[in-house]
DNA sequence: TTGTAGGCGTTATCAC
DNA sequence: GTGATAACGCCTACAA
């Protein structure tokens, strides 16, 4: 394989001048410049990019950690993070951490090895190397995206899961609902939590009050979602309408109510959060909250790029707005 | 950071025995290793896997590139390769193309760039450089999964698309069909055409006909299916069943059937491929094809690890099983 | 079992 | 504008 060396040779010039062709064009005379070009179309010259990071200090590239990639929200934040990156010459690397730690700091470990120079977090759990940080070693390049807990210093973007959710139980509320089933996440999660809270806190506001029996419990799966509304109906108990804390729930919820002979929305209101890409073709429609989330792709990029995280300056938080899209899920309930 | 040298110093060896004792433990002193363990716990060293590379000519990683990451086919296909790659001590990097060729080949450029050793390709389009090549240059490591185009000479892992479309077609003959409608990809797509074309076997080998007016074509994507879905709704022509080219096209059709009033399966069945996560939460839970995707991402790392494209013995081709998965959207023609 | 030393392919400093 | 040359941090003959 061709390198520097070779191309320097068969272009009578120094490989010193050859780098400089390469990086900084406008500073090497035009006519040395073009038997440079020629001499790497010659011979098919590609720059090994590991000597040039080695030397260089830094890979122009940043790890995204994301659980999985099946998830349509994955999907548009990293296409967000992309358009940022691309912009600014920085390779985007996706790693999949199946929500287990031990994964997450192997993806870690090519900021260590120097393969990357940042992760940009997209994922409940925090890599060990956050813990064993000590003040006064150097700031970690990490910024979290979304799935934030508190007591970590670190940059952020998300949205305000509380607010969000209440919008959600507001929709519900204003329709008329008065008897409101909700299905959670897994409450060890800060995410689940601030969702269960927004939807309290949005009821509240509309005057509805919450029978503490009508939760139930999911791990935002599908199939939790789908098991969770099971238990609410097998329950006895009567409601009209369920908070979902995610559309995947809510699309386990739809298929078990429907699978009853029940009707979505006749019988029971459904509502999620994330619009999901599928949640538009759901039957019918569901209703949700849409996230900015390539928006919050392109935000968490910017901050890493921004990267001087011990600076006063820094930015530590950016929170982005949410929306409510109305579909056919939702509807007042039956006089 | 502390490197190979301070540790060196700290323990009281020369490099080279440092160096062994990370890349093959057996060979250095109990006691000698002891003391490196030592130094690099008090040092916090973290090899430079960049050096390293550099120096053994190899990344240990392989690139992936993938059209999107919303489509769950991917996840699973990822797992597989993930499996195989971890027992092998090798690192999987994702890599988004949106089905851009630039961007694919912006990707391998990771490979000239010795940032990884290899690409598996599960995207319709090609790197440029496979066009470059010529006889007697190196082969170039590259594995495909499944989105096959003839006329490229490349390991390849795959399944049989006309015979898992004749499947699908023959599911829904022996139900008892006699007009049935096709939802097809995009034709310029080998693997639509396989589909189309084994919707066509399934169907005579069962003694049915082909109504060509009957046949309405999408890209894939949910929209599309919806949009073809109306078309052939809209014709006024009358079928009891609609063969689909993937499952995202099924999902979009029936979200329109149902939308107009119509019952799958009872006024029409709909069959997908594909089996992806969400087909089995569809209303009705989605009948379909299911794929080996975990298996076809196990089998493309494998032909990658197995990389000697230039060998006569080399495996060229895979084929893997399909499976039909019978839901509730297929169902015996109402009498 | 361990040490010495050359080199992987760049970039960047300092001369000229 | 260009050329020598010293790093960057590691691996691996070869020698001891």
């Amino acid at each position: 394989m061709a390198n520097i060396k070779d191309i320097a040779a068969r272009a009578g010039v120094s490989i010193a001048t050859v780098s400089r062709a390469l990086r900084q064009p406008d500073i090497v005379k035009a006519k040395t410049a073009k038997k440079i070009e020629e001499a790497i179309a010659a011979l098919n010259y590609k720059p090994n990019m590991l000597a040039a990071s080695l030397r260089r200090q830094r890979a122009d590239a940043v790890i995204v950690a994301v659980p999985n990639i099946y998830n349509p929200f994955t999907s548009s934040f990293v296409q967000g993070i992309e358009n940022v990156a691309r912009d600014n010459g920085i390779k985007v690397l996706l790693g999949l951490t199946e929500g287990r730690r031990d994964l997450l700091d192997r993806h870690y470990e090519m900021i260590s090895g120097k393969q990357a120079d940042g992760l940009i977090l997209l994922d409940i759990n925090r890599p060990t190397v956050i813990e064993m940080r000590k003040p006064g070693d150097p700031p970690l390049p990490i910024v979290i995206a979304c799935e934030y807990e508190d007591g970590i210093d670190l940059p952020r973007v998300r949205i305000d899961d509380i607010e969000a959710a209440a919008t959600a139980a507001g929709h519900i509320a204003g329709l008329g609902h008065g008897k409101i089933a909700i299905i959670s996440g897994p409450t060890t999660q800060r995410m689940s939590r601030d969702r269960q809270r927004g939807f309290r806190l949005g009821l509240r506001r509309s005057g509805v009050s919450i029978d503490e029996t009508l939760i139930a419990h999911g791990d935002f799966t599908v199939e939790s979602g789908a098991h969770a509304a099971a238990r609410l109906l097998d329950s006895g108990k009567s409601f009209t309408a369920i908070l979902c804390e995610n559309d995947e729930m809510a699309v386990g919820a739809i298929h078990v109510i429907a699978s009853r002979g029940l009707r979505v929305p006749d019988d029971i209101s459904i509502i999620g959060m994330d619009n999901l890409r599928f949640a538009e073709f759901a039957n019918p429609g569901l209703t949700t909250i849409a996230l900015p989330t390539t928006a919050i792709g392109e935000q968490a990029m910017r901050l890493m790029l921004d990267f001087d995280f011990d600076a006063e300056s820094a930015t530590r938080e950016v929170i982005l707005p949410h929306e409510l899209i109305v579909r056919d899920s939702t509807a007042a309930p039956k006089a």
